[in-house]
DNA sequence: CTGAAAGCGCTAACAC
DNA sequence: GTGTTAGCGCTTTCAG
């Protein structure tokens, strides 16, 4: 009944049941468990299989990733990887949208997902160089473009499919680029500042360089041009009161202007807390905007008016793309966009 | 020189390297590639070894982790299981720190780590039936203390080293608690509103359930002991003009107490917001305080009082404490509990 | 419908 | 310091 039962029996104790204890258990083979494990009913008569199940209920079995990684050549696992100077680098709601759109994307088949945050490209090239553990990578990066593009070579020349988030690069072999359409978001945002009489516009940019905030500034700017001047000054995002005094400073400098388009909620928030330490009012006095629709916009008082982001979309987007081209041929185009839409608030007048 | 490499080198192009691949083409055998690889200097010479590294360079070569992790029984991996029914599981700011000060440590010592969102114990079933591919799983569960238990138990059954994050629990087999002092958190928060004159305290607590929350609302109820009432009220955390309403509410049935404690940051801003539109001064008519100290707590005016919370050093705890307890021999406490501290505001008075 | 054999990439143990 | 052997758990292939 059993193929080597004697040794393999005996060691039963410790470690996890395999393929082969159920097989000698139910009194078959372990290709006919394996049958019954990846659903291939055909081969497998259904009382042989009722057998099998309740032999694998018994044992506790549960099929172990190494084995079938081995064999199949494939590691069943996905990584999503942030390049980003702050170590808790997760601190971005876009990101945790993201990563839980791409996590619940691959769990649905059967995939998992890896996270990693390095702060740079050196710690990029340290991570890369451990061990291959996944079948691909998708990654959102930070900084100068030169930077990027280094990041994004590195990851492509590790001969596996390349997800590139929110960023749109060329000439990467085997890579897509997903997007959401910021440049038309901050074009129909700015529209409305302009519609409701602004002419001079401050776009309140972070510090740490991301190609989405390049793209919402040209967005910015084409739709501002020959309606409305551009001035932009960047501030830390990441802490509030830093990026009060850095919009104060301009308001200071240059006066205070029709509306400041922050680059995301963040600073939206910041440039409205500024504006009430002035006593300017908003929106009469000074319009604001922001980017991303987060939940915590909500905190701001009056509610700042921004751009819905799909974040969530973009990671399953990416998930399936992703898992598609792993289980398939190729991607079928170098790039996704997906659309934004306004988010009304009550910081931009009535037309 | 070569092992068996006809066969071999001939199906060079599309599969990436191997250490075979290092081995042949650096004329040596696998083992002292292997040996170059895991730093085991003693075993290979300093000729040797550089020759071989510039071949794994020439090569692109990386070690697949798959045929490691079938020899050494060890998947290189641990698992982040979030059990809480909104599919963004990752929205949550204590989530991204505890997860991101797990990635690194992981990271540091050569393990991932695997995120998934289950939204209750049928998710985690599924999950769970599907392949082992983790060493270990670190699991923070919201719900009711039967459901957690449930989820608890599964996982523990697992015969694999379970990390509990942010719950107390006991009788769990290869199980450690990784715990912050939510009580005393609360009682010294608590304390500090009863010393600037808080007789009536409300609660206000999320509808999702946490453990943690649990024990804030214990820690409120215990420095209160005689000196101050509490009363307690359930919000949506989610939607902030939700959880107004609900704390308005509570307002106009009982009066304006003296305090709100909320269960958290985003609850507390709730309350100072439900306060301004009800023309009540904070702090001097009404005290709020919140919990965990996130970064967008600078978004309330005035700032909210509130505890910090080591959610990044828990994440880190973690990561040690299940690779350490991979590597060695077992957990060697049932529980670790990390201490917070007060995070000044301005909206409780002095004494 | 079921079974036997071979091998995926890697490393512990043991020669030499 | 270096090489050889064996086998981890699984699935493809081919034979019944």
């Amino acid at each position: 009944m059993a193929r080597k039962p004697a040794m393999k029996a005996a060691a039963g104790g410790g470690r996890p049941p395999t393929l082969r204890d159920v097989a000698d258990k139910a009194g078959v083979s372990m290709m006919t468990v394996s049958n019954v494990i990846n659903d291939r009913t055909a081969r497998v008569s259904t009382t042989t299989r009722t057998r099998i199940l309740a032999t694998i209920e018994a044992l506790g079995y549960r099929p172990q990733r190494a084995g079938r990684s081995l064999r199949m050549q494939r590691e069943y696992a996905i990584g999503l990887t942030i390049v980003r100077p702050d170590r808790r680098f997760l601190n971005d709601p876009y990101l945790t949208e993201v990563a839980a759109g791409m996590s619940n994307g691959l769990a649905d088949r059967g995939y998992g997902l890896m996270i990693n945050g390095v702060p740079d490209i050196e710690g990029l090239r340290r991570l890369v160089a451990r061990t291959s553990s996944v079948d691909a990578v998708a990654v959102v990066a930070s900084g100068p473009r030169p930077h990027r593009e280094a990041v994004y070579d590195l990851l492509a020349r590790l001969h596996q499919p390349l997800a590139v988030i929110q960023d749109d690069v060329a000439g990467l072999a085997d890579t897509c680029c997903y997007l959401q359409d910021d440049e038309a978001g901050a074009g129909m945002i700015t529209e409305a500042v302009i519609a409701a009489g602004g002419r001079s516009l401050l776009f309140v940019a972070p510090d740490t360089i991301w190609p989405a905030i390049e793209r919402r500034e040209r967005g910015v700017r084409a739709a501002a041009r020959r309606k409305a001047k551009v001035a932009r000054i960047h501030c830390d995002e990441a802490d509030l009161e830093s990026a009060i005094a850095s919009i104060l400073l301009a308001f200071d400098r240059h006066g205070v202007p029709d509306a400041v388009i922050g680059a995301n909620d963040q600073i939206g928030i910041a440039a409205i807390h500024a504006a009430t330490r002035r006593g300017v009012p908003v929106p009469d006095r000074l319009m604001v905007t922001g980017f991303n629709d987060f939940a915590f916009r909500q905190f701001s008082a009056p509610l700042i008016s921004s751009v819905a982001s799909p974040a969530y979309a973009i990671g399953e987007t990416v998930a399936r793309g992703l898992i598609d081209r792993i289980e398939g041929e190729r991607f079928n185009v170098p790039r996704q966009t997906l659309p934004v839409s306004l988010a009304p608030g009550a910081t931009i007048r009535s037309p």
